[in-house]
Order: structure tokens, then C-alpha cells, then sequence
DNA sequence: AAAAGGTTCAACCGCGGGTGC
DNA sequence: TGCACCCGCGGTTGAACCTTT
């Protein structure tokens, strides 16, 4: 993984780290605590940049952070961060323990957003997406509220008062069945929680002025 | 078995905000 | 006020790994 090792104009050391720098940094920081990061590497005895010991400690060698696959709550967690925060990973990152936000930003590219792709989800605005969908059979459908789907995810944001709002009145009627699906089993978890993902209800604890 | 194509994720880059002088 | 420096953030890259053909 990584980069091919190489060296930049200074001399210093690029790419992948070797065991031998981690423990270099780790004892380093372990003893003068994190912080200083241009001076770190001199003092450390490594031949690499402040930026690429903060990014190697913050990202990997913190012994706070959690490693392995993001559990279907924490997944939850993200897409609902994401739709009041955007790509403000570090701030979706500082609510979720041990998730680092460059392992966010990478967890979102290469699961969440393709997931919500292929529900008929647009990652972006966090709105079904209408080109996405069966236009005629929805405009067909008598149960179909248009307006409220379009204004779904205002909705969502102004719940405040409303948590309790129903939307399985807006999301029972579609089927998102997507020609681009993989795995079944994948499909039917993710749709069976589409439900959760369009409440977008946002956790008690949650301060909406730390947020915003 | 091997080649091709797709996916993952650690690491890099550039930019902007904050701070001190 | 302007400059330099430090730090952190978000976007991007690319080698390793995985899956498909």
C-alpha cells in the first residue's frame, strides 16, 4: 500500500514507514507528548517531514484509535453527520471515538457513497434521486406525495420538533431496486434500513450549535 | 494459471486559518 | 498591516490487494 519510497529535495524520506520509524515516533511522543511537528523529526531522529510524523501519529499510531470494519451504527452515524456537515470530516470524526477522519473520508469514497449510489441516493444532497428513478411509475403512483419527497430532506433538517416524523408515508411507496445492485443479501440489508437513513434522525446528544 | 480490471486505504499535496512578531 | 511560520483539513494519488474473466 502506499507510495513508492522516494525522497524529496531536503533529503527527507517519503512513502510508506517502516516498523523502525513507528517505534522511533511512538517512543518519541511517548515521551514529549504529540505537538511540534517540525521539530519532531529532527529531534526523533527521522529523516521525514513534521507533516508526514503529525498525518503517520493522527492517522495510525495514536493508541486511541479503533481499527477494523465501521459497524452498521457507526455507518448510520456518518450518513447522518454527512447530511447536516458535508465533507467536514474532522467534525464527523470528533463524534465518532477512534474513527480517524482521513479513515471517514476513505470509508465514505469507497462503501457509503457507492451504497447510497445504488439505492437511488444522491450522496451529495442526501435526496432521492429523481433521475435515478422510475419517473413514470412514480407520477403513476396515487399515493405518491411529489412535494414532500422533494422537500424530504428540509424536512429532515427542521426535525427538531419533529422527530417522530413519519416518513415510511414517503419511502413505502418506492422500490429501489437498482439495475446496478451486487449482492443481494447487501441489497436487501441496506434497503431494509432505508427507512433509518431518510429519517435522518439526529441523535438527542448531538448540539446543533457545536454543529453549525 | 494468468491477465485485466476494480477496489482499498495509507500517504502526499495544496490551501487556508490562526498566531506571533 | 504585513509577513512568516505552524498546523490541520479536504482532495487526490498510486501501489497493494482482490475479483473477475
Amino acid at each position: 500500500m502506499g507510495r513508492t519510497p522516494s525522497s524529496d529535495k531536503n533529503g527527507l524520506k517519503k512513502g510508506p514507514w517502516t516498523p523502525e520509524e513507528d517505534q522511533k515516533l511512538i517512543q518519541y511522543i511517548q515521551v514529549h507528548g504529540p505537538g511540534n511537528w517540525r521539530n519532531l523529526p529532527k529531534n526523533a531522529g527521522l529523516q521525514r517531514c513534521g507533516k508526514s510524523c503529525r498525518l503517520r501519529w493522527t492517522n495510525y499510531l495514536r493508541p486511541d484509535i479503533r481499527r477494523g470494519r465501521f459497524s452498521f451504527e457507526e455507518e448510520e452515524t456518518i450518513i447522518q453527520l454527512h447530511s447536516v456537515l458535508g465533507n467536514k470530516w474532522s467534525a464527523i470524526a470528533a463524534r465518532l471515538p477512534g474513527r480517524t477522519d482521513n479513515e471517514i473520508k476513505n470509508y465514505w469514497n469507497t462503501h457509503i457513497r457507492k451504497r447510497l449510489l445504488r439505492m437511488g441516493i444522491d450522496p451529495v444532497t442526501h435526496s432521492p434521486r429523481l433521475d435515478f428513478l422510475d419517473l413514470s411509475s412514480l407520477f403513476n403512483s396515487t399515493q405518491l406525495n411529489l412535494s414532500s419527497l422533494l422537500g424530504l430532506q428540509a424536512l429532515s433538517l427542521n426535525n427538531n420538533n419533529n422527530n417522530n416524523i413519519n416518513n415510511n408515508q414517503n419511502s413505502q411507496n418506492f422500490s429501489f431496486d437498482t439495475p446496478l445492485s451486487g449482492a443481494e443479501e447487501e441489497k436487501e440489508s441496506y434497503c431494509s434500513n432505508f427507512n433509518n437513513f431518510m429519517k435522518f434522525e439526529i441523535p438527542e446528544s448531538l448540539n446543533f450549535d457545536d454543529l453549525l
